[in-house]
Parts: C-alpha cells; structure tokens; sequence
DNA sequence: ACATCATTCAAGCGTATGATTGAAGCATAG
DNA sequence: CTATGCTTCAATCATACGCTTGAATGATGT
C-alpha cells in the first residue's frame, strides 16, 4: 500500500467499477431501485440462487452502492444513496450513446419497426393532469401494488391482451416499467403498436419518477 | 424475442463497467484525459508493457469508452467525449463518497495531517486575475510543456525542493496535477505544508480546468 | 435453552481475464 | 517495391471470478 498509493486508490475505484460489472449485480441494483428488498425476494425476482444472491450483494456492498439493515430475521438491502442510481444512469447512457449492439438488441425488441420517441414524464405529468391520456404499468403485481404512477393500469406482458379490450382504439397510451434496465415497456410498446394502437414508452420508469418528486400510489 | 434480450442489454452496460474495473486501464483514463497520446507514450507513462497497453485500449475501444485514429505509422488514442470524463468523475465520487478506505490512503498521503479543503477553480481563476497566488503544476514536465494554467510553475515531487527556493515564505500557493484520479498534488501540498509554506490543492487537475472553458498555455 | 428460519460462510469446479512472450499486419520512407 | 518501425494478434500461464453445494452463524420465539 505505502509502496504505491496511487494504484491502491484506482484500485477503490475499480472496485466500484467491478461491482457494475456483472449483469446478476445490475439486475439487483434495478430491483433495489424500485424500493428496498430483502434478499430471498431479490433472489426470487432476478432469478438467482440464494447463496449466489447473497454474495453478488456482498459485493454491492463491499463498494458502497447498497447498505443493509437488520429487521428481524431478514436482512433488508437498498441503494445507499441517489449517487448509486446516477453512477447506473451514466452507465446507461454512455453505453447507448457508444454501442452500436445496444441500439440492435432494443431495434430487436421492437420487431423491427422503429420505436417512436419516449414520452418525457414532464410531459406524461401535464397530460395525466388533463386526462387525455392511459398510463400503462408493465411489471409484476407486486411491485405495482408497491408503488405506481397515479391512475396507472397495472398489467404484464401475459396480461397485455386482457387488459386491452378495455381500453378504447383510439386510446393514447404511455407504457412504462422498472426504469432505463427494464425492458417489458419496450416489448409492451412494441406489442401494442402491432395491434394499431397509439402508444408509447415513457422516458425512465418508476424510480426517476419517484426520483422527479412527482406523485406515488400504493396499492389502489 | 431470442433467449433473453434483458440479461443482452444489461451484458452490454456491464461491458462498460467492466472496462473500468481494472487500475490499469483507469490509469489509461486518466493519462487520456490530459490530453491525446500513442500508444507508446501510454505504456511508457502508466508502466505497462506495450502488447499489455495496447490490449487494455482495446477493452476500452470496444467499450468505446476511447477512440483511435491512424497519424502515420502511429495510433492516437483519445477519450471519445465528455461523457466518459462524467462517468469517471462519477465513479471516484461514489468511491470517495462511500468508501472509508479512501479517505484512509489520501491521510496517508497527507502524513497524518488533515488536508485543507482544495480551492475551487473559479476561486483560483479570480486570484491569478489579481496575481495573489503561485501555482503549481506538479506533473512531468513533457505534460506541463502540452498545456498548463498560465502563470503556473512547474515541478515534480523530485523537483519541489529547487522550486521552493524561488518562492517567498509568505506566497499562498495552489498545486494541481492530472486530476481527480492523481495525487501528486495531494503529496506536494503535504510536503509544502510541513515546511510552513500555505499550500493548497486545486479542485480538480487540468482536464477539469479546460472543461470549464479556462485558458490553457503550452510551452512557455 | 432449544428449535427454527433467513442469511452468510466455505470449498470446489469451470470459465474468463490479465500479463508475458514472440510473431504477424500495416503505413510510411527510401 | 522493399525495408523499417510501430502496433496488434496469438498462444501461454497464473490468477480471479461466478455459480453450486453443503455447513455454520445469528436472531427469534416457544
């Protein structure tokens, strides 16, 4: 360490570096943007083994990006502070902005067809304010009864079809999902323009519009 | 939708993260980010062996976190914007932020004494304006001759103590150095302040003064 | 104190990554 | 067109990481 304290320090910021780099690690990260979780939940969610679990989030928290706390049996894991969900944002954006494959995979998601610009949630607030517009919520139940935008239907891509022979043709829709990592709002979009309806996708997802300050619901 | 199109995206952005989970390539960065370089001279400045260099800036091109271009018989390495300088920035913020461990080397580096708080680069703007301040560059010299803060001395930590001499007992003096990622001008504060000279650190090196927009001189 | 449950630790295995060496491209100079 | 020198590719080894399995820890409740 005193033989070269430089390296020592890049090596702290490779550590914060190295605990991104793992999709199992991202995947828990976007779960605990949504709200805190215990880790049976997490591992249940991302699909990981309990032990696996486990350990990806001793990583997590060896740099910092999620703390613990004690609540009984369970421990309850979470971001430690909004600079965890930035550090992910940037992470996001300088891979869309540079990767080319990036850009494929989400045009695949699409089936092909050019996605319309995403729906500023500045702008989503003023139409909820109006009414002129269905706010579609594509995650699993639980997390919507967790918390969702305010007059949101709750539905996952299973459901879609359900919950579309309620919602008239010429209906304006804005779809939205776990945030920038998720990406069911982008089939669901996909899926719904196949069907000839207006919609579209929402810029973020429930943690930046938490994170706006804008209005949350629980369970209705 | 192929086998799993989320764990693809979040593949991608954990290629991001994982081009910077290695001290070397941050090194890289960080060289980089003071301006553009060959290859050679990136291996000769951060140590590493050539095919080594050249590998790691391979990583880091696929991340496109850095770009190339031929001159001649040489390849010119260069960050491919701003945003990789953010995404750095970020990443030792979050470190710093959160990581005991950090604090623990930069004391180290300070000899036990607590280190004054750095002065802002507006601050150090205003002052050369009124030349009530020396500056410091504590970098190579090749690095002060491609760009410096006009009016600023150069030194090396080898160099300090010619360098002193030149200075009266009562200067205020502001060291800077590559960077954030650097701390050549943490030690050279730390040296200046145990001979009783009023020393501080610049917030940031030079690739954060030029960001700002501020005057940059090459060789004198 | 004992039983119980959620979580963590520990060991083993396969795979990927980083460093080194030596050989192969590739653009300019002569 | 060939020669030179910078850069990159290829092969190798050592090490680290991620995942699985099975046992240990630690707090809770009877």
């Amino acid at each position: 360490m005193s033989i070269s304290p430089k390296i020592a320090l890049l090596e702290e910021y490779a550590l914060v570096a190295r605990a991104l780099s793992a999709p199992a690690r991202l995947s828990i990260l976007e779960q605990l943007a949504q709200g805190e979780r215990g880790v049976e939940a997490l591992a249940d969610k991302t699909g990981l083994t309990l032990a696996n679990c486990s350990q990806h989030l001793q990583q997590l928290r060896r740099a910092a990006l999620v703390t613990s706390r004690r609540e009984g049996k369970a421990v309850i894991y979470r971001l430690t502070d909004a600079k965890t969900l930035d550090l992910m944002d940037l992470l996001r954006i300088v891979a869309e902005r540079n990767l080319a494959q990036v850009e494929r995979i989400l045009r695949g998601l699409s089936g092909g067809e050019e996605a319309p610009d995403p729906v500023s949630r500045a702008d989503l607030a003023a139409r909820l304010a109006e009414g002129s517009v269905t706010v579609l919520d594509i995650r699993p139940a639980d997390e919507f009864a967790a918390g969702h935008i305010p007059g949101a239907l709750n539905a996952t891509l299973a459901d879609l079809e359900q919950v579309l022979i309620m919602l008239p043709n010429d209906a304006e829709i804005v779809a939205y999902c776990r945030g920038p990592y998720c990406v069911y709002a982008h089939q669901a979009v996909a899926a719904l323009r196949k069907r000839g309806l207006n919609a579209r996708r929402l810029d973020g997802g429930l943690p930046e519009w938490r994170k706006d300050g804008r209005p949350v619901v629980t369970a209705p």
